[in-house]
RNA sequence: GGCGAGGUAGCUCAGUUGGUUAGAGCGUCGGAUUCAUAACCCGGAGGCCGAGAGUUCAAAUCUCUCCCUCGCUACCA
C-alpha cells in the first residue's frame, strides 16, 4: 500500500507589495503549522507556495513607478521569499508564476480545456483607455455614483453607499490610468460557464461526494466556507471570463488571441501545480502523485479567496480531469490591528519584514501571538499589549520558566545528568498518562484545523509541568528523600522532552533550542523518545525574554506615524 | 440592496444532535511558596450569551423581526 500524500498550498501572495501580519495569520502560519505537524509524523506532505506575478494591478503599479512589471515582481518576490524563510515558514518550494515552466503548464491546461470544449467564446463591448491602449477592468473606472452622487465611485461598486454598479451606470466615467473618458470597444473572451457545474458542485460541497465517492466530511469544513459556496450556488452560477486583454501574463495559446492573457485567477491556482512540477524536477519525484488518486489537497487561504478555491478552481480541475479536488479549504477570517481593519494604503499594518528587523530572533513570539488569536471562526484582533502579555506571561512565565526550572535543578543537583525514575505515585502515573495522551489530543486538533486550541494544549503541558513541580516540591525533598527527588525530576524532564516535540510546529525556533538544551535530536510527534537516565543535558539557556513597555510603546507610536 | 459569517466575563476568545450552578487565558482581589526570568501554584469576585418576540417541561443553542461588525456581490487580486 502506498503512503497517503498531502499537498498543502498557501495562497500565492500578489507580488506588488510586502507581507503583513494579516496575510501571515490567515494563510501562511496555519499552513506551516499543519505541515510541520505532518512532517513530524513523517507523513508524505508537500507544501507549495510562490509569488502571483501577473495581472493588471502589477502593470499599473509598474507604470506609476516608471519601472517594468518584471522589476516590480522581482523586488517583491525576493523580499517576500526572504521574509517567509526568516520567519520559519517552511515551504518545500517558493515558486513564481513568471517562471517559464508555469507559463507552459498554464498554457497546456488552457489548451486541454479549450479542446474539451469547456469554454464559450463571447464578443462584448468593454471600456478602453485609448491613451494607455488598454481595456479597463471595472475597478479601474471611476465616476459619479448614480445612486448617491459620490464622485469617486468605482466601476464595480460605490464605496460610499455600498451599491454594486456596472461601469456604464457611472456618470462621467473616467479611466483611473489616464483620467480620460474611456471609449467602448469590442473584444472577444473565453468564458467558463459555471452554471453547467452546479449539480455536482452542490453534492460535493454539501455532502463531500465527488464522482460517486465520499471524498471528505463536510462537517470538517468551516461554516463560512460552506455558507459562501452555497450562497453562490443557490443564487445560480454564471459564466465568467477566463481571459483578459493585457500584455503581462500567460499568453492565451490559441490563434486569434493576440494581446490576451489568462485571467490571473485561472493562472494563479495552476501555479500550485507548476510549483509541484518544479519541486518534483528538483527532487526526483513524480508530481502527479501529489495531485491524483488519494492525495489530499488542502488550500489555506483568507476568507476573500473562498469562491476561487472552493468553486472556480475545482470546476477547472474537474473539467480538465485527472486531478483531485481539495479535501478542505480551511479559510480564515480577517485579523484586525488594534481594533481597526488592516489597510495597506493607510499603512495600518505590521509588516513582516519590519517585525523581523525590530524583533530579531523573536519569530516565535509573533508566531505564538498570531496563532493564539488566529481568526479561525470570526475576525479577531491583534493588539501590541496582547502580544506583550502573551510573551511575558505565557512564553516567559509558563513555558520558558518551566524549562528553566527543570534544567537548572538537574544541573544543580546532578551536574546535568538525568536521574533515574523509581517507584511511581498515582500522581506520577496521571502526569505520564497525560503526556502520552497529548500527541493524539493535540494532533487531532491540528488535523481539524483548530490550531488555537491545539496550541493551548501545548502550553497547558507546560502549565502541568509547573503545577507538578509546585505540588511535589523537589527542592524540599532533596534534603530528605533523594530517590523521590530523582523520580520527580525525571518525570519533569520527560515533560520537557515532549514539549520540544509538540511545540515544534508552532514554535520551531524554540523547539530546536530546547532540543539542544536537552542534548537530544528533534523528536517525532508520534514516537517521543523517553530520556534515559544518565544522559547529560546542557546548561540552562533562556528560551524567551521579557518584552518591556518601551518596546511596545515604540511599536504603537510607529503605527500612528 | 441581496447573500454569507459573526455579536458570549473588564479585555482577547471557546462553547449548537436544546438539558445540572455558561467556559479558558489575561486583568483584578486574596492566599501559598522560594527550584525558577518578582516567574510559578491555589482560591474568590466578575456574564439579562446584541435587542425583542415565539416554539418547548427546558433556549447562548431552534424560528421570526430588528440593530451592529466583517466578507462576497461575479472584470481588484
Amino acid at each position: 500500500m502506498t503512503k497517503k500524500r498531502y499537498t498543502v498550498t498557501s495562497a500565492l501572495p500578489y507580488a506588488n507589495g510586502p507581507l503583513h501580519i494579516g496575510h501571515i495569520a490567515g494563510a501562511y502560519l496555519p499552513a506551516d503549522i499543519y505541515v510541520r505537524y505532518r512532517k513530524s509524523k513523517q507523513d508524505d506532505v508537500l507544501f507549495v507556495c510562490g509569488s502571483d506575478e501577473h495581472g493588471a494591478a502589477i502593470t499599473l503599479r509598474a507604470k506609476k513607478e516608471g519601472l517594468s512589471p518584471q522589476e516590480i515582481v522581482d523586488t517583491y518576490h525576493q523580499l517576500n521569499k526572504q521574509s517567509f524563510a526568516d520567519f520559519g515558514i517552511n515551504f518545500d518550494i517558493y515558486y513564481r508564476t513568471s517562471d517559464p515552466l508555469h507559463h507552459q503548464t498554464a498554457k497546456e491546461f488552457f489548451e486541454v480545456l479549450h479542446e474539451k470544449g469547456v469554454f464559450t467564446e463571447t464578443v462584448s463591448q468593454q471600456f478602453f483607455d485609448e491613451e494607455h491602449k488598454q481595456f479597463l477592468a471595472d475597478r479601474y473606472i471611476v465616476g459619479t455614483c448614480p445612486k448617491c452622487g459620490n464622485d469617486n465611485a468605482y466601476g464595480d461598486q460605490c464605496e460610499k453607499c455600498g451599491s454594486a454598479l456596472s461601469p456604464n451606470e457611472l456618470i462621467n466615467p473616467k479611466s483611473t490610468l489616464s483620467g480620460n473618458e474611456p471609449v467602448m470597444k469590442e473584444t472577444k473572451h473565453w468564458y467558463l460557464p459555471m452554471q453547467e457545474h452546479e449539480d455536482w458542485l452542490r453534492d460535493w460541497i454539501e455532502n463531500g461526494v465527488f464522482n460517486g465517492k465520499q471524498r471528505h466530511n463536510p462537517k470538517h469544513w468551516r461554516s463560512q466556507v460552506i455558507g459562501q459556496c452555497k450562497s453562490w450556488i443557490d443564487g445560480g452560477l454564471r459564466e465568467r471570463a477566463m481571459t483578459r486583454d493585457l500584455d503581462w501574463g500567460v499568453k492565451v495559446p490559441i490563434e486569434g488571441a493576440d494581446g490576451k492573457v489568462l485571467y490571473v485567477w485561472l493562472d494563479a491556482p495552476i501555479g500550485y501545480i507548476s510549483a509541484t512540477k518544479q519541486w518534483a524536477l528538483d527532487n526526483n519525484k513524480n508530481w502527479q502523485d501529489y495531485w491524483q488518486n488519494d492525495a489530499e489537497l488542502i488550500h489555506f487561504i483568507g476568507k476573500d479567496n473562498i469562491v476561487f478555491h472552493a468553486i472556480i478552481f475545482p470546476i477547472i480541475l474537474k473539467a480538465h480531469g485527472d486531478f483531485v479536488l481539495p479535501t478542505n479549504v480551511p479559510a480564515n477570517e480577517f485579523l484586525n490591528l488594534e481594533g481597526q481593519k488592516l489597510s495597506t494604503s493607510r499603512n495600518w499594518a505590521i509588516w513582516l519584514h519590519d517585525y523581523l528587523k525590530d524583533f530579531e530572533g523573536q519569530q516565535d513570539v509573533l508566531r505564538y501571538a498570531l496563532c493564539s488569536t488566529a481568526p479561525e471562526s470570526k475576525d479577531t484582533d491583534f493588539a501590541w499589549a496582547d502580544f506583550q502579555t502573551r510573551n511575558n506571561s505565557e512564553l516567559v512565565g509558563i513555558f520558558g520558566n518551566f524549562i528553566n526550572r527543570v534544567v537548572v535543578l538537574t544541573n544543580k543537583y546532578w551536574d546535568g545528568h538525568i536521574p533515574a525514575k523509581g517507584n511511581l505515585t498515582s500522581y506520577d502515573e496521571e502526569v505520564l498518562a497525560e503526556l502520552s495522551n497529548c500527541a493524539d489530543k493535540v494532533g487531532q486538533l491540528i488535523e481539524n484545523y483548530k490550531l488555537r486550541e491545539a496550541l493551548s494544549g501545548v502550553i497547558n503541558l507546560a502549565r502541568l509541568g509547573n503545577k507538578y513541580l509546585a505540588d511535589t516540591e523537589p527542592w524540599k525533598l532533596k534534603k530528605t528523600d533523594e530517590k523521590r527527588t530523582q523520580t520527580i525530576l525525571n518525570i519533569a524532564l520527560q515533560i520537557a522532552a515532549h514539549l520540544s516535540v509538540f511545540s515544534e510546529p508552532f514554535l520551531p525556533f524554540t523547539a530546536h533550542k530546547l532540543s539542544d538544551m536537552l542534548n537530544i535530536e528533534q523528536g517525532r510527534w508520534d514516537k517521543v523518545k523517553e530520556l534515559q537516565s544518565g544522559h547529560k543535558i546542557n546548561g540552562a539557556n533562556l528560551l524567551f525574554t521579557k518584552i518591556e513597555d518601551e518596546v511596545i510603546d515604540q511599536q504603537l507610536s510607529k503605527l500612528k506615524a
